[in-house]
DNA sequence: TCACGCTTTCATTAAAAACTGAAAGTAATG
DNA sequence: CATTACTTTCAGTTTTTAATGAAAGCGTGA
């Protein structure tokens, strides 16, 4: 077995492996939710090789994830001077974490999601009665909502911290 | 080959076959994104067989993909008097679908995570310093995110549509 | 009670996604 | 320019997830 850990470590350890599930649930493969938490908790940046070391998992597979994790901007690469490796280091900022992942669903799922609509609401904007004007309707009305959606996500991606709490505290309050 | 569509139908089978396609992206299986796409568009409720012949899949797979939509709540049954037959209604108004999908997620994918959340935090509560108490403190702050867009979410989720548009508006404008 | 019409389950198969490990690529260094 | 120290790719494999279709279940009414 491998040598006694700290207790912090162990919490850690559960985090890991416990946020790597939470993460199939949502639709994040294991290893990419895994890796992600163990460096949202590392007190260093993290080369691959530590990455691969801790959690058991193959060169391929840790290069892909860390890559596709700096690709999410959630993971940023560290290079150390008189060292030739790239070292990863995750943002953990809550605030920047929250903003970086809106920025990126939004442009990857909600954007195609607003163009199917739109395409789908001009192809039947001519029908003016029966089921091909609800359909129409109903393709507006999901366009209208996301698009609202999107407005106020990049509201809310501009604001600092402290200000989207001072709304969001008005909105409770 | 089938009997020509009318033209809204052509847009709506574009819409179910590309709302599948982005559900996969999402997390959500492609025949239940299938299914949903085609339910909210649909001018009359639909039964299993319908469903089965319009997107030319297997009754198990039809059947429990109805279910799984019923138990999130974004259909319904109906029962026809005379009629032995179980029929499915999506939930049109865009309003409460966001609704319940919301609090549907808040349940199956943020409720787990801060409990996952305290429990790394409560066993590292005695760490007083250097990195243990880094791992404390970032356990802290992801609950403390996730718990206020949690309260957040309980008062979106108890607005009406459009108490919630004019509290958004006043954020946009 | 049995036959019918529909719903549900589930063992099997198929498809998709994730992971491995080894080989190829790259660039800094002596 | 050759070695070294890494990074990147990718064909093949494993694992996971989704779909099939046939059988079992269930309740109604003849």
């Amino acid at each position: 077995m491998s040598k006694e850990l700290p207790e912090w470590e162990k919490a850690r350890e559960e985090f890991v492996v416990q946020w790597g599930s939470l993460g199939t649930q949502w639709g994040i493969p294991r290893t990419m939710a895994q890796i992600h938490a163990l460096l949202m908790t590392a007190p260093e940046p993290m080369c691959t090789d530590d990455v691969m070391e801790r959690l058991e998992i193959s060169r391929g597979n840790a290069h892909t994830n860390l890559k596709d994790l700096v690709g999410w901007n959630l993971v940023r690469i560290i290079t150390k001077k008189g060292d030739r490796k790239e070292y990863f280091e995750a943002e953990k900022d809550v605030w920047k974490i929250f903003i970086t992942i809106s920025k990126e669903r939004k442009r990857r799922e909600i954007e195609p999601a607003i163009h199917l609509l739109r395409d789908c609401a001009a192809r039947t904007k001519d029908e003016a009665t029966g089921p091909g004007k609800d359909f129409h309707q109903q393709m507006q009305d999901l366009d209208e909502f996301l698009s609202f959606g999107v407005k106020v996500a990049d509201t809310v991606i501009s604001m600092k911290h402290a200000s989207a709490l001072q709304w969001a505290m008005r909105l409770l309050g």
